[in-house]
DNA sequence: ATAAATCACAACG
DNA sequence: CGTTGTGATTTAT
């Protein structure tokens, strides 16, 4: 379907994430996941990898490190959102800048992007959110400081929010 | 192409 | 605490 998507894994104290690059930049990024399907992409994915996509990657990298430690990341690779619609790229770029350590409510990302009543369907384009930690939608709790949910399993984004200094119930 | 079902919410009684 | 009001996406006709 798509254009060939190449995977690169990135090693982290965390476990062992999937990067998808598209020629674009970023597509995706997965959390560690078990088994041998992650050691197996990487190998078919490390040879003809471009020189841009092994730039990019290493920015992927060094971005993913330091938010899994909790700081902002100094660069971010092009990110490839063609995947999702119009909607949905507001609600990304909304939440790209949510500084670290803040933290903002669906309905401020609603409000933010001019549609204070599309409180549900930023939740939906949350969870379809491809590039989970980089676009920091683990930062999006409920109106009144709960969890909500998270894709990825909910002891991620508590995890990630605590290591942001952020205390949550 | 159209309609019903779903959802990581919020506000109100 | 259950109900209802919402907007976009997904799934089923």
């Amino acid at each position: 379907m798509q254009n060939e998507l190449v995977q690169l894994p990135i090693s982290t104290r965390d476990g062992i994430f999937m990067a998808r690059y598209s020629e674009q930049g970023l597509a995706g990024l997965n959390f560690p996941a078990h088994g041998k399907a992650n050691l197996r992409a990487g190998l078919s994915a490390r040879q003809n990898v471009s020189a841009i996509i092994r730039r990019w990657h290493r920015a992927t990298t060094s971005a993913l490190k330091r938010a899994l430690a909790g700081r902002a990341p100094r660069a971010l690779p092009p990110l490839d959102v063609s995947g999702g619609t119009a909607f949905q790229r507001r609600v990304w770029n909304a939440m790209r800048r949510i500084t670290c350590g803040q933290t903002r409510s669906y309905g401020e990302i609603a409000h933010s992007i001019g549609k204070p009543k599309a409180v549900r369907a930023v939740g939906g384009a949350c969870g379809a959110n491809p590039i989970p930690v980089l676009v920091p939608c683990h930062r999006v709790l409920a109106a009144n400081r709960k969890l909500g949910g998270f894709s990825g399993g909910l002891e991620w984004k508590r995890k990630l929010l605590e290591r942001e200094g952020v205390c949550v119930q």
